[in-house]
DNA sequence: GTAACTCAGTCTCAGATAGAGACTTAATGA
DNA sequence: TCATTAAGTCTCTATCTGAGACTGAGTTAC
């Protein structure tokens, strides 16, 4: 069966319960770890366990604040787990929790078709530029 | 392999790249239909073709501003196609394009992920709120 | 016959959200 | 002695989002 078929289902299913974001999975997850920032901090944490700063060179063009929050947000999801010593300076460690793990698989495959299919979709933005 | 390794390991692909969002796939494209509406519309014209006035009644709390601008977005990567039949009052259809299509897997994926594990996140978010 | 509704949007205005960058405290290194 | 580091917080501004009015011709309801 294609998958979109499967995903059609899906949607007409969760259109009976109303689409409750609150209940609905996709709606009260994928809303928040699909932002820009919380799918890439779980790749670079994929790696190994990473201190606040080194997640922040990692990735330069995230501020503190956002890094802060959407850390934060993924501690509360219990996606990732933040471990503090109470040292002067501060140490904090984040590292994926094994639900966080667990999330590495599907965002695999997202990332596959990504890389696939990336040439393709500039070579449509340019056209739609083009015509514009 | 462990699919966290695997995600480890492309990650630092892109590191070295220097993850500009332009050129690197993740960022360039997941930025963009990573947002609020973009999954659910996809997963909505996976069903099939649907008019304009469908979809707003399908996800009741999505502007026509977004709605409109999601769609464009879509269409402009490629993943959406647009049909206006010049008629009075307009009628314009979107359907998914094969791109669109190949598009559901991964996302069946990201959905099935989270059907199964959206109550362990309820419930690390219920002991989050608590704790505060 | 006229008032209301439909189509697929656009427009404006207010409110929410994101980013830039200064500031914190105590210890370390030059 | 001054700068730097740790992990943030705070404020200010810029951008983005949502609500809802408006469009214009045709179709239906009364």
């Amino acid at each position: 069966m294609d998958a979109s078929v499967a995903l059609g289902a899906k949607f007409e299913l969760w259109q009976t319960a109303g689409l409750d974001p609150d209940r609905c999975p996709v709606r009260g997850l994928l809303d928040q770890i699909g932002d820009r920032w919380s799918t890439l901090l779980i790749c670079a944490l994929a790696v190994g366990p990473r201190r606040f700063s080194a997640l922040h060179r990692l990735i330069p063009d995230i501020s503190k604040r956002m890094l802060t929050q959407t850390l934060r947000t993924l501690e509360a999801d219990g996606l990732v787990h933040r471990d503090v010593q109470p040292a002067v300076p501060p140490s904090v460690t984040y590292s994926l929790t094994p639900l966080g793990r667990s999330f590495a698989g599907p965002l695999l495959g997202l990332v596959e078709w990504a890389e696939t299919h990336f040439p393709a979709v500039l070579q449509t933005r340019a056209q739609t530029k083009r015509a514009a």
